[in-house]
DNA sequence: ATGAAAGCGCTAACAC
DNA sequence: GTGTTAGCGCTTTCAT
């Protein structure tokens, strides 16, 4: 890096004042006069001063630095939850620092060696293997405090599991109420958390409502953003055809339009549906789509929140009693649009 | 942090070596013993040491991270980008700083006064306000090397560009060898490069291939992710409609693919399609969309290689003569899949 | 309120 | 090949 860089000392030099009264006027110490703040601050400007951040963290052992291992910003919600956070910490003077893993294992377990050796002040974590016994070593032994998002790991952490029982019992409520009988899910065969209560809360909201539970209405891919083009094709061409989707915000979502496109299936009319977390690329779709969603500014509010909450119990080293860990459970909002509504036969005899 | 955190020291002790072999030894130089890199290793491993990387980069002036500044990682494009410069930089032991700015001029200027403060190696940017004065200067003051990728900036800087009037000629003359004499193009209205070139490069494309440029073909939304949905169906609702597009990748396509279907029209039979970058909700789409894509395999590789170049330079400190800035122009590759045919017109007579 | 001095953990330069 | 030493740039005591 540039030899030539500005330091401290010609900043206080310049301002002639000692080094130690330059660097409390520049983080806006107690004891430092008017009139040295105001020279220090001219002559940091007219050197163009920037503080080396190693020597500060170094130093301070703060890095002012929140670290996201996320398994896939490929996808548009993490993606989405990433631009909110990012512009949430870095009202308070932190940077965020992202690794993204592409669900692999390795690359998990190497990011977390590597967040932790960089000494982040904190990291925000939603592992895609959350029963691996390294993995969940390595998180036991990270010296910074984390925060674990909707993924139930072996090690107890603080966690923001999303209320996926609470959601979907809501979708389907909305669905029987308009009187669909047969109802149909669409989402990613993922072993993590979400994919795994996804289908969990389905099944038990669908008995909640006296509906039948039909294995065959589940259509599941294999990846968060597979195609679920022909599985739709076929659940859809069957002759006692679900009225209506749960449909999984991804690329799940596009695939599935396409399908019920292809068969010339009209929304709401011929076929409702509500997606799962609105994808960006949906939302303007025509008609609009019912959706299931997270607030995800509520959401980085909230994590930056206790985020901060954990940091300052740190400061004050080893505290006397740890925290009892954070287990919250985070609503979806389900907004109705126009892509629900009852179904076709239901309505046929009050013509 | 964890103040009972391992030293080096701590490692040396146990090892039975001084602080300085004990560095050699973990960072792999050359003038250690085998056996001295054993016993250091098998300490720092049962002390589960890991290194400071303040300290560490503090001396060696070197933070073994590359940032990158994107106008929107909301954009699956850019997300995808950086997935794969992540993986390419972590092999050299780099690790990946990302910085998202949602196209906003003030969270663009601060990103970049604290990439330059926390020292990076390199940086990758692609900033949305090209000719802002402030931004320019700041990028002119950067303490490190940086890579720009499609942006016309103020200041001459290492550019990537994308080769828009290539990839749009190649396009424009699929369509034109295929009979079409009406193409639209859709794409976002946007100041900075790609929204400029594209227009240019698809009207210059026209000409060259005897085609008339009609500016009412030509559909632009005002963002790159803004929905196309209204324009395109007044576009495809016209008498003397275009019998071909070229969609942008983004929101911009799948509203567009909305307005097709919901008009009733089949690709490629009624129209054909070609979107610029697969977007990768489109990817299982049926019929398969050709596409004018960027190989982002081919480019993190270059950025990749580039980078390392200019860091290796930059070891020797000022060195003799600063290099000519690169400015290389990127190919898009074109991609026939199954979304383009002869007009139907054309088919008609044969019939 | 200010200056002097220590030292964060590490690597690089130098001696042997 | 190894140990010793200096010092990266900064914040934080500790005097005054």
């Amino acid at each position: 890096m540039a030899s030539g860089r500005r330091t401290i000392k010609d900043v206080a030099r310049l301002a002639g004042v000692s080094l130690g009264s330059a660097s409390r006027a520049l983080s806006g110490a107690e004891n430092v006069s008017e009139d040295t703040i105001a020279r220090v601050q001219r002559a940091a400007a007219s050197l163009r001063y920037r503080p080396n951040h190693a020597a500060r963290s170094l130093r301070s052992r703060s890095t002012k630095t929140i670290g996201c291992m996320f398994s896939d910003m490929t996808n548009p919600l993490y993606a989405k939850l990433f631009d909110m956070l990012e512009a949430r910490l870095e009202r308070q003077g932190y940077m965020t620092l992202i690794s993204n893993t592409s669900n692999q294992l390795d690359r998990e377990i190497r990011s977390l060696k590597l967040l932790a050796e960089r000494g982040l002040d904190a990291l925000i974590v939603a592992p895609a293997h959350e029963r691996n016994r390294e993995l969940n070593d390595l998180l036991q032994q990270l010296p910074m405090p984390y925060l674990v998002l909707d993924r139930e790991l072996l090690v107890k952490a603080d966690t923001i599991f999303f209320d996926h029982a609470g959601g979907l019992a809501r979708v389907v409520e909305h669905f029987a109420a308009l009187g669909h009988k047969r109802i149909g899910l669409v989402t990613a065969n993922l072993k993590s958390r979400p994919g795994r209560r996804r289908i969990a809360a389905f099944k038990t909201a669908l008995r909640a409502n006296d509906l039948k539970v039909i294995d065959e209405n589940l259509v599941l891919p294999p990846s968060s953003m597979s195609s679920a083009f022909d599985d739709v094709i076929k659940l859809l061409s069957r002759k006692d055809r679900p009225t209506a989707l749960v449909v999984q915000g991804t690329g799940v979502l596009s695939s599935t339009l396409n399908a019920i496109s292809v068969l010339g299936l009209r929304i709401p009319d011929d076929l409702s549906l509500v997606s799962i977390g609105r994808a960006d690329f949906i939302q303007h779709h025509v008609p609009a789509i019912s959706t299931l969603r997270v607030d995800y500014e509520r959401l980085s509010n909230e994590i930056a929140e206790h985020l901060f909450e954990r940091l300052g119990n740190n400061n004050g080293h080893s505290s006397r009693k740890p925290p009892p860990p954070l287990r919250r459970l985070f609503p979806y909002v389900f907004e109705e649009r126009a892509s629900t509504a009852p179904p076709r036969k239901v309505l046929a005899p009050a013509l």
